[in-house]
RNA sequence: UCCCCUGUAGCUCAGUCGGUAGAGCAAGUGGCUGUUAACCACUGGGUCGUAGGUUCGAGUCCUACCGGGGGAGCCA
């Protein structure tokens, strides 16, 4: 009988015989008898292998037997007299599959810091941290999709090419057959009708825009997928590939998208905490002391709810020297957003209603035509983790905005029909989920929540 | 892109006032009847990021470049 060591785990220890199938964690020898840690990345807990001297043969090249090799072994499943384990595994034969020579397998059986651990990306996967990432990422990208396919939203493949150059989103990557050492050209500029499709192509920034186009039809719908940025950004909280969330709504004002946002960040929360409760007291215990604690604690609580001016006047009136003066109309510095929701309200904050000068074109203007309904999720540690808005769903105004922010209403036509033919009211929002990973496991670096970070002068794997 | 810090053994770091390098971990060998961050003893392991410069002499001081980290901006 064979199977993961997580299954193994739960398995009483009455003597059956098993096999079981890993890589070697640590060695420990002692006269007369060898403990062995095998792991499988089933779970975090590794699996003991007990092998008795008293019975010769059982390891067949005891040399080869290393930290990093892979094995296949094979013996009876027992209660473990020692402490640690509720079973272990009494050795019948031990074979090395592949073997990890010590010289050169950088990964010993040693603390290493997530600095180096980038350098070899290719094995980090095989240590506790980035194990426990690897599982809790894919246990919330399926919660995700359950939040979402429970409430009937359907699930759609926005482009990752696009030709929309102008979505104001950020900086984007040109994707072109063209020669870029020698490009046709014409009248001196880039003569795109000889590119791939005719025109200037790029990878999308957002799905939004397309989103908005099912949500008109469909309702309800969401995405999930990779979105790429080309900023010069070197944080600990930028990617250059990353995964976004953007579920869109119609029939639905600013309010139900507060409801949902608030409603699915809990939602994750929840799921990780009963589904990967190993992994996740791996993570309090090494990697975040108390991150249990706090999402508990949000997942029990509701959501501080303020607009825009009222946090203005919370920062003024706090006597507290900010770096950036506050007063209405600044764009909310990382200092101020942090001091609201980690000193103010400790708790997740929405703020709604920012002046409509440093949000985007597609936003509702609200009637004082001073302020849009986009609504933002602080979260403290990480600041922004949720950007939405009711969008503008009247033609008119639409456009004029458009005008406004210096775009091209041309470029926007499609869009601008939305408005022309059954509009509705509607409400969406986006969230990065590397720094939702980042939220949940407390990791400090996005670059060591997904397996080969993308980012400015990194590409090595 | 800007500001700050940093680069010394496989890893994490110490190295005083400028005088040719040290610890812990990892690894190897030996010891120990059941360990679990195993323990005890011993051993091996270095072009001090790169290139210049100052100096009788540079890991140490200066300059440039490269890599890493933190913060800011931009944002998700």
């Amino acid at each position: 009988m064979g199977g993961d060591i997580k299954q193994i785990l739960a398995m009483p220890g009455d003597g059956t015989a098993i096999t079981v199938k890993g890589w070697v964690r640590t060695k420990r020898e002692s006269k007369g008898v060898t403990f062995l840690e095998i792991n499988d990345g089933s779970t975090i807990k590794n699996l003991q292998v007990v092998i008795d001297d008293d019975k010769p043969g059982v390891i067949k090249a005891p040399g080869d037997l290393t930290t990093g090799s892979s094995v296949v072994v094979s013996g009876m499943l027992i209660q473990s007299p020692g402490q640690g384990q509720a079973v272990e595994i009494s050795a019948d034969r031990v074979d090395v599959v592949g073997t990890a020579p010590v010289d050169g397998y950088a990964l010993q059986k040693k603390r290493h810091s997530f600095e180096f651990l980038r350098e070899i990306a290719h094995l980090r996967a095989r240590t506790n941290s980035f194990g426990a990432v690897a599982r809790v990422r894919s246990a919330m990208s399926y919660a995700i999709h359950s939040f979402f396919q429970e409430r009937g939203f359907i699930y759609v493949h926005t482009p990752i090419i696009t030709g929309s150059d102008c979505e104001g989103a950020g900086e984007m990557f040109q994707v072109t057959t063209l020669p870029i050492e020698k490009p046709p050209l014409i009248n001196g500029q880039v003569d795109y009708s000889q590119d791939f499709f005719g025109k200037k192509a790029s990878l999308t920034v957002s799905g939004q825009l397309e989103g908005e186009t099912y949500a008109c039809a469909l309702k309800k719908i969401y995405t999930f997928g990779p979105t790429f940025r080309a900023e010069n950004s070197n944080t600990s909280r930028h990617l250059a590939e990353f995964w976004m969330i953007e579920p869109e709504m119609a029939f639905c004002d600013i309010h139900g998208n507060m409801d949902v946002a608030e409603e699915f960040l809990k939602y994750i929360f929840r799921h990780i905490l009963e589904q990967c409760p190993d992994d996740m007291e791996f993570f309090d215990s090494r990697i975040n002391k108390g991150i249990i604690d706090n999402l508990q604690h949000i997942v029990t609580s509701e959501f501080k709810r303020i607009t825009y001016t009222e946090a203005v006047n919370e920062l003024v009136s706090s006597g507290m020297t900010f770096e950036f003066p506050v007063s209405w109309g600044i764009d909310l510095q990382s200092e101020h957003e942090k001091f609201l929701t980690e000193k103010v309200y400790r708790l997740p904050v929405i703020i709604t209603d920012y002046p409509k000068a440093i949000k985007a074109f597609y936003m509702k203007v609200n009637e004082d035509n001073k302020t849009v309904r986009a609504m933002d999720i602080l979260v403290p540690r990480l600041g922004e983790i949720v950007g939405g808005s009711e969008r503008e769903s009247d033609h008119d105004t639409l456009k004029a905005r458009i005008l406004e922010c210096g775009l091209d209403p041309d470029d926007y036509w499609w869009y601008l029909d939305l408005r022309k033919f059954g509009t509705v009211p509607h409400s969406g929002f986006g969230l990065g989920f590397e720094r939702l990973i980042q939220f949940v496991t407390g990791m400090q670096n996005i670059r060591d929540v997904i397996p080969y970070p993308r980012a400015v002068k990194t590409l090595e794997f």
